[in-house]
Parts: C-alpha cells; sequence; structure tokens
DNA sequence: GTCCAGGTCGCGC
DNA sequence: GCGCGACATGGA
C-alpha cells in the first residue's frame, strides 16, 4: 500500500518553478521526471534511513510548493525533514539571486530569462551532480541520458512493488558493485573507472563532499580541488561549481565554443581567454549570463 | 566504415 | 606548461 503526504514548503519571491526545474537539462535524467501537463517535477529519492520515496512538486501559489510524497510506509518526522532539505537543495530556495537581476538591470543584456529565473535545478547530493556531470563529457546528451538511465536501473534501489521507481544509488552502492559491474553494466565506458574511484573514495572518508560546500572558501581552492577528481577537467570543474552555486567561470566545452562563435565571434571558434572576456562583465554572474544566452531548447 | 560527441588522462617534450 | 593520441559507447 500507498501512503501519500502532502507537505509545503514557502517560496521566497522572486521564483519561477517551470524554469527552475527545467531550464537546466538534469530534468530529463533519472531518476528525475517533469510532467509537462501537471507542470510537475518528480524525483525517486532513496531517503537516508534507507525508505525509498517519490516526490512529485509543483506550485500551488506563487509563494507556495505542494510536495506530494509517496511512500511505502508513514513518514517519520526526521524523514519530513530530510525531504524538506532535499527540496530546498534541488531547487536552490536558500540562493539569492538578486545580485544577477541586479546585473542584467546594469549591463541590459536581452536575455532568455523569465522573471524568478537563474535557478538551475540541482541533485539532492553533490555525489550525484558529481556522476551526472562526468556521464556529459565527451558524449553527446542522448548517451549521457542513456548512461545515467543505465546506472539507476542496475544499481538504484526501487519502490517497494513499483519495480519502475528507481531511486540514484549512493556511493557505497558503486563500490559494492565494483568496476567491473559497472564497466559491463552500465554503458559508462571508460567513465566506470572514474566513477567507481569517486565513490570509493567518498566511501573511504578520503573525500568529503563537506568540505565543497563550505561558504567561506574561494571558487578557486575548490576549483584545484575538484581538479584532482579523477575524470574532472576543466570543464567538469567549471559545471559541478556552478552546480555548487558559484557562477563565477565559466564551464567551456563544444556548446560554448560554438555559441560564442556563431553569436559574437563571426564564425570562427575563439581562444578561452576570448569567450571569457564575452562574459566578464557579469563577474560573478558569468555562467547564468552565459547560460540564459542561450536560447532555451530540449 | 568513419567521425564525433556539452573531455580528460598520461605521456613526452 | 603545451601538444597529442587513446579512451568506451552509440548515433549520424
Amino acid at each position: 500500500m500507498i501512503h501519500t503526504t502532502t507537505l509545503t514548503e514557502t517560496i521566497q519571491p522572486p521564483f519561477n518553478f517551470p524554469s527552475t526545474a527545467t531550464a537546466h537539462g538534469w530534468y530529463l535524467l533519472r531518476p528525475f521526471s517533469w510532467d509537462a501537463a501537471a507542470q510537475a517535477l518528480c524525483r525517486v529519492q532513496q531517503l537516508t534511513d534507507g525508505q525509498i520515496v517519490r516526490l512529485c512538486m509543483m506550485l500551488e501559489e506563487d509563494t507556495q510548493l505542494r510536495i506530494e510524497v509517496e511512500s511505502s510506509a508513514p513518514l517519520a518526522q526526521n524523514e519530513i525533514e530530510e525531504i524538506h532539505q532535499v527540496v530546498r537543495r534541488m531547487l536552490r530556495l536558500n540562493e539569492e539571486f538578486s545580485g544577477f537581476y541586479q546585473r542584467w538591470d546594469e549591463l541590459g543584456w536581452t536575455l532568455e530569462l523569465q522573471p524568478g529565473g537563474g535557478r538551475l535545478l540541482r541533485c539532492p547530493t553533490l555525489f550525484e551532480d558529481m556522476i551526472y556531470t562526468i556521464c556529459t563529457t565527451n558524449i553527446n546528451w542522448s548517451g549521457t541520458v542513456r548512461m545515467v538511465d543505465r546506472v539507476v536501473a542496475a544499481l538504484g534501489k526501487s519502490f517497494a512493488g513499483q519495480p519502475e521507481w528507481r531511486a540514484f544509488p549512493g556511493p557505497s552502492a558503486f563500490v559494492e558493485a565494483g568496476a567491473d559491474f559497472l564497466k559491463q553494466e552500465t554503458g559508462l565506458g571508460y567513465r566506470s573507472d572514474y566513477v567507481f574511484e569517486l565513490a570509493q573514495q567518498l566511501v573511504s572518508g578520503d573525500l568529503s563532499v563537506v568540505a565543497f560546500e563550505d561558504q567561506s572558501l574561494p571558487t578557486e581552492d575548490l576549483y584545484k580541488r575538484l581538479r584532482k577528481i579523477k575524470g574532472v577537467g576543466d570543464y567538469a570543474a567549471s559545471t559541478i561549481l556552478m552546480l555548487l552555486g558559484r557562477y563565477d567561470r565559466l564551464a567551456i566545452d563544444s556548446e560554448l565554443r560554438s555559441f560564442t562563435a556563431k553569436k559574437y565571434l563571426g564564425g570562427e571558434v575563439g581562444t578561452p581567454a576570448q569567450m571569457r572576456e564575452i562574459y566578464a562583465p557579469w563577474g560573478e554572474w558569468q555562467y547564468l549570463a552565459y547560460w540564459f544566452d542561450r536560447p532555451a531548447d530540449r
């Protein structure tokens, strides 16, 4: 039997829920899903006590989000609190974007940015954001979707009686599965070694995710730490910094190169310095400026 | 079959 | 520090 619990989260305006959910491609990766008709963002989630729940978030009023939780056992108070935390992290409810809007106002650029936009969806944990990011390297988007899909299918725990509802696996599930299993069953290709090593370092404590959430550290320090992770180069480290809420470093990849070439550089692919110069006026907001400079796709 | 994808590693200079 | 080939996988 499935229990349904409805929670609410109060939102500080301005907040644009559909943009937050879909402006970045993560909502297309399992175990996220987006119900366009209902304008609802859903995700299967394994709570820290092991219970698997399915969350669906939708806007109720301008300042209120409804969270419908399906679970196989009634929710305990600590589980409810964890769900609120998960939702706040995914939707970046604790981040402040007024500086971004102000800069937009000052610079007067035309951006594909709706009122209350700017938030880019992220996962409940940095580990998941890192795995997603590694799955975007040296592969096209359909490959990213496929790899994440297979990882979740192979390693994710399912909701009781709902084999299709699988949560994203934690680091220990990757370690227990082993590098060979990952290589054979998930289609991660050569990335399976990187993913396995990252999971192993987190489980062993050699690497701590908490250190990356330290707001007092400069972006450059975090960048250097991220670059020490095998499989995380300049693009991935910069993308992970964005996921951490640090927008002061562009993630230079083939998309950025072709977009800036077309729009700003007369069709010629620019050097990293040329590309950074374009968005330099945005300072700490340059990643978002680039992101919303591009037409929405997908 | 060949090329390449929202790159990165490890090598040799 | 910089250039270069290798790397798994599947779509064009």
